[in-house]
DNA sequence: TATTATAGTTAGCCCCTGCTAACATGTCAA
DNA sequence: TTGACATGTTAGCAGGGGCTAACTATAATA
């Protein structure tokens, strides 16, 4: 089953958070996303049977090599996105929001195309 | 409550009949986005009673003013959108599909920003 | 008139994805 | 050792928004 917006903002917050940090925990992503504990084992849950992340003894959380190429592509979206609305003038925050939330639902060709769009500007 | 994705495409379309034909049923929209008579029905409802639109004694179905100005407003986002994608490169198919649900998840800001950036290509 | 097709509604199921309440564990300090 | 805090899970609720089955009502036709 594809990834639905809610998995795919979890993957990027896992993403994102292990490159800020060696080790991820549930805790992390519930604070990073402002979701409760329980929400978040769930979509935890979810993700590991879909085969996105691992999670050793510790409750330590990491990408499979699946789910690091999934989120690398998801935050990759989001850079892009959001530098193209900075560039047309959106304030940083809007931004960033907007680009969240468009991430996930542009289609491949969609975002080559702003990415290209965005080199030229 | 603030209309869901849902709600605006369901707007949206009626807005889009109308201007096609001097008469929008719920058979209509039915047909138009490819959902089954009891979800249209119930969606329909929830519009209603928001004052979005309002149902005359033959089942016809008029976009009130407030939907109007919703409507109008969801379908500028589609056209420019939509005209943007194209501008930039992307095919005519995937850029009313990606414009299609874009459209729901853009600030105001982002879309005066490529409203204004779309005049200068 | 009796039948059939069309349009709409009601009831109720399902999945997704938030939430709280409550509980189990583990660690750390008094 | 014991009490408190931190972390995670289970159980179950809520609301959005699809669906089918089955019913009603009306219009058209044999």
């Amino acid at each position: 089953m594809a990834l639905k917006e809610s998995g795919e903002m979890y993957i990027e917050t896992i993403y994102v958070l292990s490159k800020k940090s060696s080790v991820v925990r549930s805790i992390d992503i519930s604070e990073e996303m402002g979701y409760s504990k329980p929400s978040v084992s769930r979509a935890i849950r979810v993700l590991k049977k879909e085969g996105l992340i691992r999670i050793d003894d510790n409750g330590h959380i990491e990408l499979t090599e699946a789910g690091k190429i999934k989120g690398k592509s998801i935050y990759e979206r989001h850079t892009v996105l959001s530098e193209f609305l900075k560039k047309i003038g959106v304030d940083c925050e809007t931004a960033d929001e907007d680009a969240c939330r468009i991430e996930h639902y542009i289609s491949d060709a969609t975002f080559d195309a702003i990415k290209a769009h965005l080199k030229t500007l």
